[in-house]
Order: structure tokens, then sequence, then C-alpha cells
DNA sequence: CCCACGACCTGTGGGC
DNA sequence: TGCCCACAGGTCGTGG
């Protein structure tokens, strides 16, 4: 389920319950996730305090107070739910109309002050590890992983590099992580709409302008996606409108057939797949 | 090295 | 109503 910006609204929520909390119980209902959890996942984390909750990538990073981080990704389905303590939050665009299926709670944890924050995922892409924090920087998961959309690091400079004399469509280019960080398929099909990119073009053959739209397109993106508490899909009759509306600001993902909505072109949102995936876009605007 | 594709796993929505 | 298929926000491994 999660980019970027879904990530980023879960670590928000996460962040005041779990920041300076210590873990008085941890329960893993299951021995694995997506991969199998670390030996000693339990016993590694009780007692543990959460130093802070960090975000790189579509990654979860709890550095502990020990040389131990606990990483964590949603997959594609993977949510956290809070219940008590002092805080009725549910982090993410996530929050459901009911509740969470319980069979698919894997993951438990209880802070000193009480609050029970639940991972569930269903399809169970997501995973865990605990690292060491020294070394997470060389780990297979990070080491590689491209420059973080939001931060100075990222700009038309570095994406040139990277693009050039590649022949991988600039879809496909967009969502290797070693590229930038964080981009999945919602957020690079709009961005290539709002830059006027033509998602099937080579990389390596965007022009240098175009490449800076681009930078600018992905920024904004992201930037109104967070502002907005990240997408919820299937959701919508969530009750929660503080989280998770971007999904009704996109202008082309899920709007095959519709008009375009740039003001003066008469075309139309159309589908195809790449990679094994759809891409949404309008082939007036996106050259 | 590059790229397309299948695999992983479960749920849901649309079409018939 | 019920069934079956296509498809879903991510990554990883394989094989051409």
């Amino acid at each position: 389920m999660p980019e970027l910006p879904e990530v980023e609204t879960v670590r928000r929520g996460l962040a005041p319950v779990l920041e300076g909390a210590r873990l008085a119980r941890v329960e893993a209902r299951r021995p694995d996730l997506r991969f199998p959890l670390p030996e000693g996942f339990v016993q590694r984390l009780t007692g543990a305090v959460v130093n802070r909750l960090e975000r790189r990538a579509k990654y979860l990073l709890a550095r502990l107070d020990r040389d131990e981080t606990l990483v964590m990704h949603l997959g594609m389905s993977g949510r956290f739910e809070i219940a008590g303590g002092a805080t009725k939050v549910r982090p993410g665009g996530f929050a459901l109309a009911q509740p969470p299926d319980p069979r698919h709670a894997h993951i438990v944890f209880e802070t000193e002050a009480g609050a029970v924050i639940t991972f569930y995922d269903p399809r169970r892409f997501g995973y865990m590890d605990l690292i060491a924090t020294s070394q997470l920087e060389a780990h297979p998961w990070f080491d590689g992983l491209g420059p973080e959309p939001l931060d100075g690091c990222f700009g038309a400079r570095r994406l040139a590099r990277a693009f050039a004399g590649r022949r991988q469509s600039v879809k496909a280019t967009l969502l290797d992580q070693r590229v930038v960080a964080g981009l999945g398929n919602i957020y690079v099909c709009e961005a290539l709409f709002r830059a006027g990119i033509d998602p099937e073009r080579p990389a390596g053959a965007v022009s240098q302008r175009k490449l800076g739209d681009l930078v600018e397109s992905v920024r904004a993106v992201l930037r109104e996606a967070i502002e907005a508490g990240g997408s919820t899909l299937r959701d919508y009759a969530s009750a929660d409108g503080a989280l998770g509306y971007f999904q009704h600001r996109f202008q082309v993902y899920g709007r095959e057939g519709e008009s375009c909505v740039r003001p003066g072109c008469r075309g139309r949102v159309e589908r195809i797949v790449q990679g094994g995936r759809s891409t949404f876009a309008c082939s007036r605007c996106q050259r």
C-alpha cells in the first residue's frame, strides 16, 4: 500500500506514542512476515526504549537505546493501529470503517505507558528486522538506495546522471529505488503527468528541461500527499477525515477513460501495462 | 548489465 | 446470488 507519503504519515502517527517509550511487551503472533523474523525478535525488543522513529525511503526505522534498529517495511498491505494509552490515533491513511481483521494482527508492541500498537498485514509482503545501527548503511536494503526526493541532494543534476544512456522507460526508472527512494506506482504516474512526460519514453531521452519539471513534480506531488495524510484506497467509507485523502486528488491514477484534467486538453486518461503494472497517462499531454 | 516476468499472499470488485 | 478472474500501493529472484 504505502509509498513515501503513506509511510511518512504512519511515522508521524506512531512517533508521539513510540518516541521515548519503553516496549514493555512485544508479541510475535507468527514466526515470519515476508521473511522470518530475526532470532530472538521478541526478547531483543522487550525492555528497549525507542529513541527516535525515522523514515528512509519506504522503511520505518525505530532507533533503540542500544546498537540496534528495528526496521519495518509495510509491503503492500501493512498497517498499524494504536489502541490504549492516551491516544486514539490511527496512523496512516489506513483508518478502516470496520476494525482490521484480527487474523492478520501479526505483531503487537505494548509500551510501558499502556499504548498497544498492532501491525496488521493481510498479504504479508511486509517485513521487520533488527539490524545493528552501525551496519545499517551497509545493509543490502539501504546500501545503494537513491536520494530522498524531498531532500536537497535530489535534483535535476543527479537525475540526469541516473537517466543518462538509460533505455529503460522513465516510469520503470523512477520506480527503481536506487535512482530515487520512496516512489511507487501511484506517485510516479502522478509526477509524470504533472511533468508532461510520456511514461514509456526511455529515461535517457528525457530532455534537460523536462528533467527539471520532473524533479519539481515529484517534490510537489509528494509534499501535497504528505500534507493530505497520504492516500487511502478502497476505504472511502473511512470516518477518519483527517487522514489519507490524497486519493481524491489523483489526476490520472485509477482514472482510466476519464477526460484529462488539464484545461483545454481533450484527451482521455489511458491505462497501459508496463512491467506488469498499470500505468495511467494522457497521451496528448505526455510526450 | 538490462529488462521482462513470475513469485510471494490474501482480499476485493467487477463481469457474467 | 454466486463464482471466477483480474487486479491491488512492493520487492526479489530467475532467466533470456
